[in-house]
DNA sequence: GCTTTCTCGGATAGCTAGTATCCGTATTAT
DNA sequence: ATAATACGGATACTAGCTATCCGAGAAAGC
């Protein structure tokens, strides 16, 4: 089991942009830069992120990307979706329809409890996804990086901006 | 993201095999049997499943698979890590390290906030899965099925047997 | 003790989904 | 008008999972 790589990328993406200033947008160019990222491949994964209401494209020059609502409004779960897919791990292929022991399907009322455990666990996986924001990784950031190391992003951010 | 097929097949292959009598076995062959599903490939996951102490080998003649332990001391989690592997679905690949801010790897001390999101959201959903054993399953199958299917299924078991 | 039968076990192809990339089009600020 | 930027589709490439095969080894029966 593995979650889409782009994912790492989205939420990195989304905590830098939490650090501008009101509506200040950022290119895909330079988020691709920024994160050491193939810029063909982000790009893509920034799309997913706007069509899924966590990003606003600003079209046209002087564009790029910017958070679509404010960073405490934006949780890690909402990033993962927006990627990966809001689909459950486990695929059900209802095994007991199957083989020698098939009945007809209406005899079938209640969900497979198999089934049912990993959507219980797919749940309580989401809701912890969902308690962290993009305020909280930010504030972590600020609070463990070195400070050599946020001083040389705020410059990169100035020499950007231009 | 998404789990192995293979977990599937495990986890009704462990329910099955708790209704066995005491040490008895059933061989790959039936078990694909019963449950429609290719027989080759469901001996990888068997393999996996006995190398990791969930099912024991009965080699030679009217050999076959069992339970290495009691159906109420086997979790769904159990099955999950011997087919699906125990890694964590998200992989960090260090990005912070990355781009104009990279900064001497020594800087890097505690785990990426990100990071430590998704290790704590992989722990509480292999956390559930470990909530319910065999036994409960087995128990829910007994529940819910239609009466029919069950006896088909005792039938085919007492047919195999020989 | 030998043979026969049956089983696991590892090695090997095929396929699907995701990764990574490119380019042409539409849109906006300057 | 021009330059910069997002957007969407089309396309190679890759990894991991799916599916299959055949040989080694172990038990059972004579």
């Amino acid at each position: 089991m593995r979650l889409s790589d782009g994912v790492e990328s989205g939420v990195h993406v989304c905590v830098l942009l939490a650090t501008l200033p009101n509506g200040a947008a950022l290119p895909a160019a330079k988020l691709a830069e920024y994160h050491g990222v193939p810029a063909a491949y982000l790009a893509k994964h920034l799309q997913a992120l706007a069509g899924a209401d966590v990003l606003r494209t600003v079209k046209g020059a002087r564009g790029g990307y910017r958070l679509a609502r404010p960073a405490d409004e934006i949780t890690v779960l909402d990033v993962v979706e927006a990627i990966d897919g809001g689909e459950s791990a486990f695929r059900c292929s209802e095994i007991r329809r199957r083989g020698p022991l098939a009945m007809p399907a209406r005899e079938y009322t209640k969900v497979c409890g198999i089934h049912h455990v990993f959507t219980r666990a797919d749940e309580v996986w989401r809701a912890e996804l969902a308690r962290t924001t993009i305020t909280d990784l930010l504030m972590g950031v600020l609070r463990d990086v070195p400070r050599a190391a946020l001083e040389k992003g705020a410059r990169w951010l100035q020499d950007s901006a231009r």
